[in-house]
DNA sequence: GCCAACGTTGGC
DNA sequence: GCCAACGTTGGC
């Protein structure tokens, strides 16, 4: 069996957030509408049930890494590129070749003290973080077992 | 296949 | 609101 990975998963809280996912049913949801071709690649073939999510909130202030969750299923094709009334629709997709691809994410566990962006650009070893890079824009990321240690040692979790 | 125009993301 | 980054689109 493969061992976990972790990611992280940006969210507009705005639109849906952290403290929205542990109100949620099961505190879970159906992480899609991602028509990225890079974030839809890890989505479909990477993440892995069990795998472990970094929820971050991307345009508010301050942004940051607002909890952790898990991944409870594993890539599915994405059910609204097929919904016509649906912002994420693509009448270019084929339920027998289906172009976009959806998760399902559950919260474990909020933050005890929001990391903020700032917080993770102050800290050396998170150096390598794709979200601190400038111009970033994959709402999907890969993060080590390392980064993910200690973004929740951050965060007030041990 | 090139590349300019355009749209979106997201920090500031 | 600004603008850098960068993915996508479409003319050629």
């Amino acid at each position: 069996m493969r061992a976990v990975r972790y990611w992280l998963l940006k969210s507009e809280p705005d639109v849906f957030s952290f403290d929205d996912l542990l109100r949620a049913p099961r505190r879970t949801t159906v992480w899609g509408g991602v028509r990225n071709y890079q974030a839809r690649n890890y989505l479909r073939d990477e993440l892995q049930v069990g795998d472990g999510v970094l929820f971050y909130h991307s345009s508010t202030d301050p942004s940051g890494v607002a909890g952790v969750a898990r991944v409870v299923r594993a890539g599915y094709p994405d059910p609204t590129q097929f919904d016509a009334d649906d912002p994420g629709h693509d009448a270019g997709s084929k339920h027998e070749a289906p172009r976009w691809f959806a998760v399902n994410v559950r919260a474990e566990q909020e933050l005890a003290e929001l990391v903020s962006l700032e917080r993770l650009r102050a800290e050396p070893r998170l150096a390598g973080m794709g979200v601190l890079r400038r111009g970033n824009r994959l709402s999907v990321q890969p993060v080590t077992p390392a980064e993910w240690k200690l973004v929740l040692a951050l965060g007030g979790l041990s």
